[in-house]
DNA sequence: CCTTGACTTCAAGTTCACTTGAGCTTGTAG
DNA sequence: CTACAAGCTCAAGTGAACTTGAAGTCAAGG
């Protein structure tokens, strides 16, 4: 097995498609030498942190949210358990949000609206304060994501 | 107080702007009345709808999906208890798999990735199965949305 | 009568996370 | 040596959920 990877092997063992990782490139979350060609080549290295920012996104993060915290993490070494535990604080909590909020909705499915007082006067559920500002234009920011 | 509101009213009533709701209405998920001027007219109930629709937002439909939803129960009726019940229980488990996901995430945080063995090849939290397969153009389905 | 604010439509712009296509080069198998 | 797969760049397209802007209408106050 070859040290180096190329961006098809790459794509085949993440499972991520050749023109995402040429994207998260763009945007500074993954690095490749090149060859003489011209073509990428990926230190095996790159599977972990591939998995890092796949992980990253199903909880919720957006990809300059998890460039940002790429950035802090060293570049080269495997990060240590230290940078671990600072990420898996502040990760935990953001999870631990999003589960609260799916607690709340769910409750209110059977009891709230299985009730049929849903109602934005007097019903809380549907709009958790923070809603009533707009954010700006584009789609809203993820369900949860910035909570 | 009017029998009818205006789309001020109900913007600022729900909390919805207003260019969000001809939005909807575009889109199929909200009807009104026109006043003899062509400005729209909205009975008190669709605050309820509204309502309806921020939090399926919130549980992570699409508003096609929750315009389906719509077109399901009674359009000018309040809805029943069993028109809630079959939508309470599909909701219910599409939030329970949610935040099953989230469990799983949040257990690889401290364990898998804590122990530093976040690996595709040897650890499948990143990549739970069906992320393997593309699903076609744009951005990827929303985080668990589809589960 | 005039202004101001709330409303109308319709087209185009925005963000996110990518994908697709055009046009060209490189690497490998027969 | 010739296919043809795989890689490259760069520009443009996609879908979701809206927002913004232009250009015009309507209702109420002074």
């Amino acid at each position: 097995m070859a040290e180096l990877l190329t961006i098809g092997e790459v794509a085949r063992r993440s499972g991520v498609a050749a023109s995402a990782l040429r994207f998260y490139e763009e945007r500074g979350l993954l690095e490749s030498e090149r060859a003489g060609s011209g073509h990428r080549r990926y230190p095996r290295a790159v599977l972990r942190r591939i998995a890092f920012i796949v992980f990253a996104q199903r909880i919720g993060l957006t990809l300059a949210e998890i460039a940002t915290e790429l950035e802090r993490l060293p570049a080269h070494r495997a990060p240590t358990r230290r940078d671990w535990g600072r990420l898996s604080t502040a990760w935990s909590s953001r999870i631990d949000a999003r589960i609260a909020e799916l607690e709340r909705l769910k409750e209110g499915l059977t009891s709230c609206i299985g009730c049929g007082c849903l109602s934005l006067d007097r019903c809380q559920l549907a709009n958790p304060g923070d809603r009533l500002g707009a954010e700006g234009p584009g789609p809203r920011a993820w369900v949860g994501a910035d909570d």
